[in-house]
RNA sequence: CGGGGUGUAGUUCAUCGGUAGAACGCUCGCUUUGGGAGCGAGAAGCAGGAGGUUCAAUUCCUCUCACCCCGACCA
């Protein structure tokens, strides 16, 4: 490709709303074009690279048994009314009339149309177990597009989806999938986390998502180095506040002004393990209650949800506060309460002796409260404290807090679909229908190339990898006016492209050499290759038959013959 | 959806009641050519949209749309 036919040129200055790297450099290289938030032209060289990684993904794909298929963008609207995801994605589904009224969503994951296309057949445990795929764009209302590729509300998506007749043989294409989406991202020069996930509204029992450490990314999660995990289900181990000390009498304490556990465990002269946090919510159908840890935690609401079984918490407002408690917010407790609101006890709080909690009265705190005396005993604790850096992880060791970019995710489904969707059986050995036990598979291709660009950059540009690289040797050619030289830079780009070599020759002439470089360095291509009159002509004792290679990734610059160079690019 | 902010040339910004200006970019000419060159000339704007106040609105007010940031939500 001459360069000054590429459609889509380099640009100095940068939009003010990009504000991550690779949002800049895709723009500035002239990679990518906003049209509106969150959907975006990719130009010839965007797009070549997301077909680059495209094809890696292709070919393990295959490789891993998987084939490839594609379904319509349009879903009707029925099908997800049958999963009852018209409610419940954590999307805005986009929706569509035909002339007859027909209503379809725009797809943003597929797993309803799958498993219609696999109920079509009469299948039998014969034709299990079976991988099917697709690239397609998906589409998805974001409440919030964000970070140049990142965050998109239209992308290229590859959603794979295998049905089984056991969990057994589920299970061993799940693990196939983790090592085949680990050898991706490998080949694509990625090294992604692979961290235990919630499932959110695909539903399924567990999940993985694949994470490259970033902090352009919104993925939070822990790890100890071994154990990761998505900070919504991050587990770790409490420390033993059990006490068995004698019980004391209750006492109300004034505390003025003072709201926290931190400080208010220094003014009680007691362990924070003994203050305790209570929080009012108020659920999706108005109904308030009221979530209770042990003081140093914090709520995750995303397990308190479940555990209500509603589905959104809003933190109660400070009017409902007052109403609820009578007392300005900082001094909710769990004593005295009004009877419908239901309190929920993390475990955190049990086994506890003489704790502390809010009176209910604006600067007031009760102290010396005991389960069994002052209030009942609960019936049941639950599980909704959230990780925090530096709580000890299942293995023993601190966890620490981690930022990325979810690039991919893996998730079981189980029979979450196949029992969902009538008719979503096979024909068992014994004659009998059963439901498909399903997995899913998925990988976003937009934002695999900003990961990409966002680990692998420099103060000047783009470094890509030789795998996704939208071409492979970068010509500068200086001093084009001069037709030897010219002439000299067309023969070696010819004898590359010969060779099945992609090669983008910049053989603009009037620019500076200076300009040429920086653009060289802003696009990013692994190998540059100088061609001008210093390089070609035979006075300046430079010998001809050797070319000027520079790597994008190294500084020195070296003087190689074309078959020195041809075998470092085909190694 | 809650809070905040911004819409003026392709881009980054200035102007602030009296019909718009710079830099970069773009076009042309000359001079240049190994790390974003110099000089000169030129093209480029219904000031996001609608309404209102005013003799007069890019400027003030209202509404609306778009975009950005924080939060909430979330492949």
């Amino acid at each position: 490709m001459k360069y000054s036919r590429l459609f889509g040129k380099t640009i100095k200055d940068t939009p003010k709303d990009a504000s991550l790297i690779s949002h800049k450099l895709l723009y500035k290289a002239g990679y990518i074009r906003e049209s509106t938030a969150g959907r975006y032209y990719l130009l010839p060289l965007g797009l070549r690279v997301q077909q680059k990684i495209q094809a890696i993904i292709k070919q393990e794909l295959d490789k891993a048994g998987a084939q490839e298929i594609i379904t319509p963008i349009l879903h009707p609207k029925a099908l997800w009314e049958e999963t009852n995801r018209t409610s419940s994605v954590g999307f805005e589904l986009m929706t569509i009339k035909d002339r007859n009224e027909m209503e379809f969503v725009l797809g943003g994951t597929a797993e309803e149309m799958i498993v219609d296309l696999v109920r079509k057949f009469q299948l039998s445990y014969k034709n299990l177990p079976f991988h099917i795929y697709q690239f397609s764009t998906k589409f998805r209302d974001e409440l919030r597009a964000r970070g140049g590729l990142l965050r998109l509300r239209e992308f290229l998506m590859k959603d794979g989806y295998s049905f089984h007749d056991s969990e057994e043989d589920f299970k061993r294409e799940y693990q196939n999938m983790m090592d085949t989406y680990t050898k991706i991202f490998e080949r694509v020069g990625l090294t992604p986390q692979i961290v235990e996930a919630d499932n959110g509204y695909i539903g399924g029992e567990y999940s993985h998502e694949f994470v490259v450490e970033s902090d352009a990314g919104e993925s939070r999660y822990f790890t100890d180095g071994e154990y990761f995990a998505h900070e919504d289900i991050a587990s770790f181990t409490l420390d033993n506040a059990s006490s068995d000390e004698e019980m004391k009498g209750v006492e109300d304490v004034e505390g003025k002004g003072i709201i926290g556990v931190e400080g208010l465990a220094e003014y009680l002269k007691i362990p924070v393990e003994k203050t305790t946090k209570t929080i009012l919510f108020e659920t999706d159908t108005g109904r308030i209650i009221a979530a209770a840890v042990r003081g140093g935690f914090d709520i995750n609401e995303e397990k308190l949800v479940k555990i209500v079984g509603c589905r959104l918490l809003k933190l109660a407002s400070a009017e409902v506060v007052k109403k609820i408690t009578g007392a300005k917010v900082g001094y909710a407790g769990v004593l005295n309460l009004p009877k419908e609101v239901k309190i929920y006890f993390d475990e955190s709080c049990a086994n506890r002796r003489n704790f502390e909690t809010g009176a209910n009265r604006t600067n007031f705190h009760t102290i010396n409260v005991n389960f069994g005396r002052d209030l009942p005993q609960p019936e049941q604790f639950y599980d909704f404290k959230i990780a925090k850096e530096g709580f000890i992880g299942p293995n023993g060791q601190k966890l620490v807090a981690k930022k990325g970019i979810e690039v991919g995710n893996i998730f079981q489904l189980g029979f979450h679909y196949s029992s969902k969707m009538k008719g979503a059986q096979f024909i068992d050995a014994d004659g009998k229908k059963k439901p498909y036990y399903m997995g899913c598979y998925g990988i976003g291709l937009a934002r695999t190339l900003a990961a990409i660009v966002e680990v692998s950059n420099d103060d000047k540009g783009i470094i890509w990898p030789e795998a996704v690289a939208p071409f492979m040797v970068h010509i500068v050619g200086l001093d084009m006016d001069d037709s030897s030289v010219k002439n000299e830079a067309e023969r070696v780009y010819k004898l590359l492209q010969a060779e099945g070599i992609e090669v983008l020759f910049d053989d603009r002439s009037g620019v500076s050499a200076g300009e040429k470089f920086a653009d060289a360095d802003l696009i990013g291509i692994p190998y540059r290759v100088v061609i001008s009159k210093k390089t070609h002509s035979t006075s300046s004792g430079q010998a001809k038959d050797k070319l000027e290679v520079k790597k994008r990734n190294e500084k020195e610059t070296k003087f190689l013959t074309f078959e020195e160079l041809l075998k470092i690019i085909q190694s």
